[in-house]
DNA sequence: CGAGGCCTTGACCGCGGTCAATGCCCGTGG
DNA sequence: CCACGGGCATTGACCGCGGTCAAGGCCTCG
């Protein structure tokens, strides 16, 4: 609870009474490796901080799980087009560890945004921080060899590494199994 | 002006007031084809609405250019990394038509967030909006052909393959303008 | 000890990139 | 009016990156 005020404070100062109906909304979460927090076809209805844990985004293509991105600790996730637009999820989110995560319905936010103007800038604010990662994220995964962008990935998020089994960064980084297998024999 | 409005207002609704802050707040501008909006390497102050028009995004690769997005009518555009940081731009914008556009500064906007709590909404569904629409990008970019890209490409963005250069748009699919002419051959 | 998950390694080959030549269209100037 | 040059697109030759298929090694866990 404390980790989720300390990252929400990272994002925009808030005032004290606004802190409070902040905490107020979130309830706490704990749930087992491999469990699901969105099932595709679903529509998802809340927003989750993960305060402890790890899990992963995939859709299907062709009877393949692409994995196209990973959440650690500190992360809000969720299906955002789904959350935004209230329509059935296209993607999966597994835990990939046992996790703690804070939830919030899309009810008691849109509450929220209502009720305190410094919700709404916090939103927003968060919002543009995660346009900017996207599109980093976006630039870089095309025009890179499977070398580069591995290597690229050791250095910007080597956590991803040494906590996720290699068929999902395979994915994740838009290469197959056992190139990445290869790349990483040559160091 | 008045397409601006009616863009906005398509956004989230907006009291009389707030309107008229709103569109004081933009001054139009209109330059010649090939025109630089933003430069790589400069920062970016401002944000804008195309009335008319249309514009690339690229960046700098190996000496080459790639083309990652187009803008055209109705759309707001700018660096947005450059724009929301107050860092240098990695990207240029340069216009492929001569254009109308109205231009809002950050701080004008900065103002404007501070004063109406309507704008701060607007803007933040905006957010949403270009979030889920990069996301949608995002995942359908890797993992395809680029005859499957090419088609997509037909199907969701036809204006594009009307309007904009052939090189530009083999690098906004991430495939070479020699492939992309393959591609079409065969239609 | 066997089964299954995860990773590695080998063989093969096709998509798409690079380089280079050529064609086509258009604006500009002699 | 035609000649020339530049921008844009097409086409051909070549070949390497990385995908697929398949086999095998190495854990861990029941």
């Amino acid at each position: 609870m404390q980790q989720l005020l300390k990252r929400l404070k990272d994002i925009h100062h808030i005032s004290e009474e606004t802190q409070e109906h902040l905490l107020a909304a979130f309830t706490q979460v704990v749930l087992p490796k491999n469990e699901y927090l969105i099932e595709e076809g679903r529509t998802c209805r809340h927003l989750y901080f993960l305060e402890q844990g790890c899990l992963r985004g995939f859709y299907n293509l062709d009877g393949k799980e692409i994995t196209h991105w990973f959440g650690f600790e500190n992360d809000f996730v969720t299906s955002f087009h789904s959350f935004i637009t209230q329509t059935p999820a296209v993607e999966n989110i597994q835990l990939m560890e046992g996790s703690v995560l804070w939830s919030i319905s899309k009810e008691t936010l849109t509450k929220l945004l209502d009720e305190h103007q410094e919700v709404e800038r916090l939103l927003r604010i968060a919002y543009e921080k995660y346009y900017i990662r996207l599109e980093g994220r976006f630039v870089n995964s095309q025009f890179r060899t499977a070398t580069e962008r591995y290597e690229q990935l050791l250095q910007e998020n080597s956590q991803i590494v040494e906590r996720v089994p290699l068929g999902y960064i395979a994915s994740y980084l838009g290469i197959s199994q056992e190139t990445l297998s290869r790349v990483r024999s040559r160091l």
